[in-house]
DNA sequence: AAACCTACCTGATCGC
DNA sequence: TGCGATCAGGTAGGTT
């Protein structure tokens, strides 16, 4: 699922119903997710405060009283949702459950498991494996064309598979690197080193328009994706070109049936949508 | 180092 | 209706 763009949903609805909050109660259905849970996981979270909600790419890092950090990443189909108690018995696939001491309960649903979930002491942030590496905060000051095309600079790999890469930018996935090339009119298949300078530089702000559109409109829900209060979002509505092969891309005036419409093709593995004719 | 590939897991969908 | 193949928003870890 889940992208910058809805983690960030994610992480505002969890932020108006835990900051501040305790945990008085937290059930945990299974010893892993994607990784095993840390040890006495549930145990070192029960009876604390939680003091804030921060993101950072596409991890939720929620600061719990006791200099603890309490790291949620969603993976392809996690959910974290907020109802009110009582508790109902647990569907299939939630994973755990948290309870606040004003009454509200957070289920974590997982289908595929691909998310994970830490705990660790805050003055290990920094050097912790998951975050060290990470790029610049596309919505931060620290995002910029000079960066960007540093990190692209001799790179022969395909700009779309590069901007996957959480070192060259964090937060990036495969619906909003697609809708950022469109918008920027760059061929997905060009190398890293061809779009450093000129490109990048207009690259840089689409992809910060696109983040923020995606965020005002609460994220984009195809499958599995829910808001924190089980609400779906609607930016897949204003997809240009993901999944949308075979149509006319957003902007499209070519007729289809010649053209051929917006294509797909498999880059690293994952599907990239184009439009052939706006992206050179 | 960089580029590519596979694994992890469940469910929906599609072709036969 | 059933069955296998394929695909899905992510990342770690391995191999070239």
């Amino acid at each position: 699922m889940p992208e910058l763009p809805e983690v960030e949903t994610v992480r505002r609805g969890l932020a108006m119903k835990l900051e501040g909050r305790r945990l008085v109660r937290v059930d945990q259905h299974r010893p892993d997710l994607r990784f095993p849970l840390p040890a006495d996981f549930a145990r070192r979270l029960t009876g604390r405060q939680v003091l804030s909600l921060d993101r950072r790419a596409k991890y939720i890092l929620i600061r719990v009283e006791g200099g603890l950090v309490w790291m949620i990443h969603l993976g392809m189909s996690g959910s974290m949702v907020v109802k009110p108690g009582p508790a109902a018995a647990p569907a299939a696939h939630d994973h755990l459950v948290f309870h606040t001491d004003d009454g509200w309960v957070v289920t974590y649903n997982d289908i595929r498991r691909f998310g994970f979930m830490d705990l660790f002491d805050e003055t290990g942030m920094e050097a912790h494996p998951m975050l060290s590496a990470l790029g610049p905060e596309p919505l931060g000051n620290g995002f910029h064309a000079a960066g960007l095309s540093a990190r692209l600079a001799g790179r022969a790999g395909p700009i779309k598979s590069l901007l996957l890469d959480q070192k060259v930018v964090a937060g990036l996935g495969n619906i909003y690197v697609c809708e950022a090339l469109y918008r920027a009119g760059i061929d997905p298949t060009r190398t890293g080193a061809s779009v450093a300078g000129a490109d990048a530089e207009r690259l840089v702000p689409i992809i910060r328009d696109v983040l923020n559109e995606a965020i005002a409109a609460g994220g984009s829900s195809l499958r599995d994706f829910v808001q924190s209060d089980g609400e779906l979002g609607y930016f897949q509505h204003s997809f240009q070109v993901y999944g949308r092969e075979g149509e006319g891309c957003g902007r499209c005036d070519c007729d289809v049936g010649v053209t051929g419409g917006v294509a797909r093709i498999t880059q690293a593995g994952r599907s990239t949508f184009f439009c052939a004719r706006r992206q050179r």
